[in-house]
DNA sequence: AGGACTTACTTGATCCATTCAAGAGAAGTG
DNA sequence: CACTTCTCTTGAATGGATCAAGTAAGTCCT
């Protein structure tokens, strides 16, 4: 809610129209952090009931290829988006359970990181994932 | 052919049986660096005719479980895999055309980066994609 | 404000990588 | 060589994501 006028702005910045879905999935995403389109989808319903799914994936296509989200897919789990984008932060995810936290970029600026042997790629960015397991998983192994 | 009895070894080392199509896995990897499944899978029928897709699914689960592969997944891509496991090593992607090269690490050893702030999580492995341009998407760019 | 134009959403179907399940077949063991 | 266990084949199903066509809504301009 409070935000709102906010996402208006982001929107019309990006030369997006404002809509209703558009604004429900831009605070849906910054309450779920990090969380997949299903979770998405469901979020964006409770604000605005009947949204097709269809609508949330080209909203999240849209504001993704707009840089307003951010699109992190770490492998073996679907899509998952984050509205905290530019300052080119990293992610730390659970093995376990597919938790993610935010890792900032010593760096801020991308590419965080320079390759020894590039290959001759024009390379823009360096992504970093770290893995491993979160308090609780480890909590869980160690006493299982 | 050279390196059947190698596969072998590695096979048996891993307390998995030595069969066809296995062996046929080790060598289409072998041969197409970080191909995905579908190339695998033409790839291991070119030696082996017949084989199911199954068959070529369970082996890849088989032999990354056991570490002989490595399973990659770019965002935006399907599963891709790669022999060249045990040093740690990064990847390179081109944006375009997905095209990907190994980078090696300059640490050797995970994980090569400490996180700024690991939210408690017990780190293992730091992976990391540079992303960018290939030589020849970037050529297309220049001059479209 | 109202109309025209453009973009976005709804509906419903479709795609395709991957996985599930059950039975036939082959590898390792003594 | 026969037994046990794991692996492969066959065929179907799952599910995230995408495609396509028609309707609805946002934006611009007068």
């Amino acid at each position: 809610m409070l935000d709102a006028t906010v996402h208006r702005q982001l929107l019309r910045e990006a030369s997006l129209r404002v809509t209703a879905p558009r604004l429900a999935v831009l605070r849906a995403v910054d309450e779920h952090p990090h969380a997949d389109t299903a979770t998405i989808i469901a979020a964006v319903r409770e604000q605005l009931a009947g949204v097709s799914h269809q609508a949330v994936y080209n909203v999240l296509a849209a504001l993704t290829e707009a840089r307003l989200l951010r699109r992190i897919q770490p492998p073996g789990s679907t899509a998952r988006f984050e509205s905290r984008v530019g300052d080119n932060h990293h992610h730390v995810v659970c093995r376990s359970c597919g938790a993610i936290a935010d890792v900032d970029c010593a760096v801020g600026k991308a590419p965080c990181l320079i390759a020894s042997d590039d290959h001759g790629f024009a390379v823009d960015e360096a992504e970093v994932i770290y893995w491993g397991l979160c308090p609780g998983c480890a909590a869980v192994q160690r006493t299982p």
